[in-house]
DNA sequence: CTTTGCAAG
DNA sequence: CTTGTAAAG
């Protein structure tokens, strides 16, 4: 594999500075309409430029991850998720918000060929969180759990290993109506984050799910009245930071800095998702040092069955 | 009000024996196909016959009462309900398992000009049992309960005085899986029984409703199988026959002796209703001295939106 | 099988 | 607003 010029640049920049130029940009919303306060303009829909196929090196994607969070896998499969997913057709598929274990999924689900490798973590309690992991392929090995009994019991974390890479699929918990769990969260994305540096150090990890944060600003379409919303408070943003300052990389945000209206979740309350009235929630994190790999990071926002939508990823590995 | 031949003829009766022959006799249940143990051959729909709209005397009826145990009011109007009952236009409605509380009953039925006068009574516990009255004419009084405490929590009786009787609109309670509650339901069987006497004394009484309590053999579809079933045990029989046995008659089966098949609930379980699985829960007892002014008696078990099917009762007072 | 209420998001 | 659960029937 030639190192190509556009890797090499990468690489050679210590601030994180994102690639722009030569990556497909999406088209920003219009502004429009009456635009009074915040939120009285549409906030148009996000756009997927057509996939990047390369990465700027010029290597092909071999390897493309989906992640979903599917707020209920039951209901998912009665809404067709799986048709989507099917022709989809990623290597792997990562689902969080199952809201059951490995003993309830759908047989039709469980007996799909195209996945015949599957991993489910459910939570002690039952019709709560979840996730799965399911692969074209059979991983070396998976395991569940962040490392720390206390924060293990509600199956929010898969974590397998490829032969290229650790790929994690995380649900991380919301804190709660009122930030009741928000000290909970702090300690939940301190082992996070120890959870991925410690992989980072035998491999490259991919990091995919629902992260249960809004980044920045641009990255829900309410900043100011969610300042103390679970999912955009300080803590929970800041500690996103110290992820993206250990290594790692937002590779939608890495692709199309500064690009509005990217969502991935819309509250089904009051028809948000109509309006675009959403947040950027689900996130495919990447180690620093796979960037050059990354070919494109998708929001399907068109795909419905769920209050979030599927976002893929594509690495040339 | 001239007394009339057949009126004469059933106060002379002192058995308890119904009318037979010049009433409207509904076809039996064909006996077809397979025909093996109990529950194998087919149990045809009972049919109703065209309404008899005068007395055996000849008195036209003037007075007409419909109950229906809608299995909660609120799905119960999503599912059109309301449009039934407005064509049925009875003088009175009695409701039964509405599973709320007169503050939950959705404006477009409460706004109903056909029943301007509603009352209505809700469990103490969220979600569960109630009973609604809903009248044409203002009442004289309505009161809640069955006049104990103990036995009152639960939205399942109204008493409302009219010129000429007393209406009770009675949701019994359930004896619960396994019979836990058997006791309690004894208990409430004596109560009620105690409650239509005192009325009784002073006005001739129309108890409607569903009174979970199927009385004979002929009133479900599978009585062996449910000799310890709720609704079927001897203990709820027996207290059902004591009412009958002290001044009060079973008007659907006072006009339509040993006819099977005529059921008021099918259980949603198993597809039972298109099967004609079912019980005869709902009646209309009427106190013994109004006999002679029963015109008819209907079980309308074509008309869907709960478990149970509506009946009416058409009276010439 | 269906309705409630509830917790959670 | 939607998912799941439970209790109840």
């Amino acid at each position: 594999m030639p190192k190509r010029s556009r890797k090499e640049a990468a690489e050679g920049e210590e601030e994180g500075e994102p690639a722009r130029s030569h990556w497909p940009q999406a088209p920003a919303g219009r502004r429009g309409g009456r635009g009074q306060a915040e939120g009285a303009e549409p906030a148009l829909l996000y756009q997927d430029p057509p996939l990047r196929e390369v990465t700027p090196g010029g290597q092909r994607f071999n390897f493309k991850v989906t992640s979903w969070n599917v707020d209920g896998l039951r209901a998912w499969v009665r809404k067709g998720g799986l048709q989507w997913v099917q022709e989809d057709a990623p290597d792997v598929l990562l689902l969080q918000e199952t809201k059951c274990g490995g003993g309830q999924v759908p047989p039709e689900l469980q007996r799909l060929p195209q996945f015949p490798h599957q991993f489910w973590a459910g939570a002690a309690r039952a019709g709560y969180s979840g996730v799965g992991l399911l692969a074209r392929e059979r991983p070396i090995s998976v395991t569940h759990g962040i490392g720390d009994p206390s924060l293990d019991a509600e199956g929010r974390i898969l974590t397998a290993e490829l032969p290229s890479l650790f790929l994690v699929c995380a649900y991380v918990p919301n804190s709660g109506r009122g930030l009741t769990r928000l000290a909970e969260r702090q300690r939940w994305d301190r082992a996070l984050r120890a959870h991925l540096t410690r992989l980072d150090a035998s491999k490259p990890v991919l990091l995919g799910g629902d992260l249960n944060v809004a980044y920045e600003e641009l990255d829900l379409r309410h900043p100011r009245a969610n300042r103390r919303s679970p999912g955009f408070t300080n803590e929970e943003r800041e500690a996103f930071g110290e992820l993206l300052g250990g290594g790692f990389i937002d590779s939608f945000r890495f692709l199309y800095p500064g690009v509005p209206n990217a969502f991935t979740f819309w509250t089904y309350l009051g028809g948000a998702r109509g309006r675009n009235v959403g947040w950027r929630l689900d996130y495919f994190v990447l180690s620093r040092r796979l960037r050059g790999a990354l070919c494109d990071c998708k929001i399907r926002n068109q795909v419905l069955g769920s209050d979030h939508c599927p976002i893929s990823i594509y690495l040339a590995l």
